[in-house]
DNA sequence: AGCCAGCGATCAGCTTCCATGATCGCAAAG
DNA sequence: CTTTGCGATCATGGAAGCTGATCGCTGGCT
């Protein structure tokens, strides 16, 4: 590695970079940052030194500014690098808080009734030391949110994930299935209802989350919108709501009450792809060994339930 | 984004940690680096004051240090960072050459005789303005290395390509044939040989390259090494050498000569894995326009290639 | 046992670098 | 033509960082 003029580059250059490019001038990124507009002028007059490239083009006069090629690029790598940088702070203050031994893991509502239990009492008595922190958010994507910000350690999440900086290992494929009134026709038929056959009930649905809309678009798709005559993001109630033959509902199987007598739960058979439940975490991040044992033993309790659908 | 302390750090910080690291001694980082011992302590207690964490035990006296939990975790995301760092510098070098339209592009031997006359003139058809550098490597890792270095922008490569700052894309599955003397008696059969048959001949080989090595591991597994009496990288000189009846070849199909009336080409049917062919290029690097039309052009001219086998 | 070698920490001093505040040049809008 | 907003430039003061010397420590060598 040569001594090239590239180990005199600062933070602080990037950082003043992105800045100018969020708010378009250099003054107000000046203002943003703290610094006066001279200061940033000689930061980015210092960058520019350093890389040898204009990298924002100042057409003079109170016209905006812009970046150049050259400006872009360099920009896409910066973030990219603050963003790592981030994630090296997180881990920091991780450790800083003696967090050898905890573990944040975010949960949504439906993934709740039958891992979530199994999976702890597993997982505390093969790790007793480890303090486990559980986060249940109602809105989905706050969960990638905090793992992005370092909240989290790891969180349950239906997969495909969307692009950004996270790792995934799947966990199970959870598939649909239809609750109906146990008195119901459908409940006496052979084969699985078709949607369409489904679609002209009215439906009792849960509140909007990535999983309810899914299975609305494919309601949707048979070309006749779903009636949805109530939204509840507790189980009971919806399936207190179809027993007493207010609608039918399409749930994953994994939050139904198989138990309760009212209703009949009727395999789907794929008419629904199911939803693929999975672990998510952060790419950049260390990953503790309490991590990497909880989605062990968060795999293992899975294949286990995958194994036994003889429950269901 | 709270003003810490954070932006007060330094890449000549983590430049040092890695130093440090690597020659396990602050005096030896700092004479690595052009220092003194003194500059590189008083960087680390910053660094250290910095993250608020012991990075580096200090035993005392000539006893070796070591990195805490907190440096070795610091220490893989520094990595991250400088090699972000040199990604963003080839991206500005290259942009300095006036690269917009100049793409390096790295083959080997076998790639090369099918594939790559009518790419490049499909390419340079259809986009004139982009000068291509061909660079052809015997050595293939050498090629990995060209990318992660800057040299290149994209290569060929046999996949699956190993762990590293790498993108693919698979262009075709290229299988392996038999290539006999025309009077063989294996030309006569109806079947393809197995890999039994084969490997009691006398085998002509390329020399040492990862698809050779595939081929003799592929052979060996019938529990009989292969006796392999000649070598060359030359096509040419190995189907001459088939042709004199010196011994048989396995090679992949896109490099043998079919019209060679001297030799006969017999389909393996899959006996052996084919090798799949793709390209590769660096995931932090800047992706130009040229480098995108060029992998749209050979993902084309593969599926012409592939769609018509009976030039075979 | 005692000396020595090797290592990191510390301190004072000097140099270098950087943010500041004021000023200038420029171009579009009024 | 003046005003206004923006970036460039310059001199200056202050902070940060490197140097060179010195100290304290510990394990191995004699």
């Amino acid at each position: 590695m040569e001594a090239d003029r590239w180990l005199g580059l600062d933070l602080r250059h990037l950082v003043a970079l992105k800045a100018i490019a969020d708010e378009g001038s250099f003054g107000r990124a000046a203002e943003k940052l703290g610094y006066t507009q001279s200061a940033i002028s000689q930061q980015i007059a210092t960058l520019e030194r350093i890389v040898g490239l204009r990298l924002i083009e100042r057409p003079g006069g109170p016209r905006p500014i812009s970046l150049t090629e050259a400006g872009s690029i360099l920009l896409r790598h910066a973030d990219a690098i603050q963003a790592r940088l981030l994630a090296a702070k997180a881990d920091m203050s991780a450790l800083e808080a003696g967090d050898a031994g905890r573990l944040r893991v975010g949960t949504f509502q439906s993934v709740g009734a039958k891992i979530i239990p199994r999976l702890l009492r597993r997982f505390s008595e093969s790790h007793p030391q480890v303090e486990m922190v559980l986060r249940e958010s109602q809105d989905e994507s706050e969960l990638l949110e905090m793992i992005e910000r370092g909240d989290l350690d790891v969180t349950f999440w239906t997969l495909p994930v969307a692009a950004g900086p996270y790792e995934t290992v799947e966990l199970l494929h959870d598939p649909y299935v239809l609750v109906v009134p146990s008195d119901s026709p459908l409940a006496a038929l052979e084969r699985a209802p078709t949607l369409k056959e489904i679609v002209l009930h009215p439906i009792i649905g849960f509140n909007h989350c990535s999983a309810m809309d899914h299975v609305e678009s494919q309601l949707s798709s048979t070309g006749r919108s779903p009636n949805i005559v109530f939204r509840s993001d507790n189980n009971g109630t919806v399936q207190g709501l179809v027993g007493a033959g207010v609608g039918l509902a399409v749930s994953p199987k994994l939050t139904v009450d198989e138990d309760d007598a009212s209703v009949a739960v009727i395999d789907l058979h794929g008419r629904i792809p199911p939803r693929v439940i999975g672990l998510v975490w952060h790419s950049d991040r260390h990953r503790s060994a309490a991590a990497e044992a909880f989605t062990e033993s968060a795999l293992a309790v899975c294949r286990e339930l995958a194994a036994e659908p003889a429950a269901a």
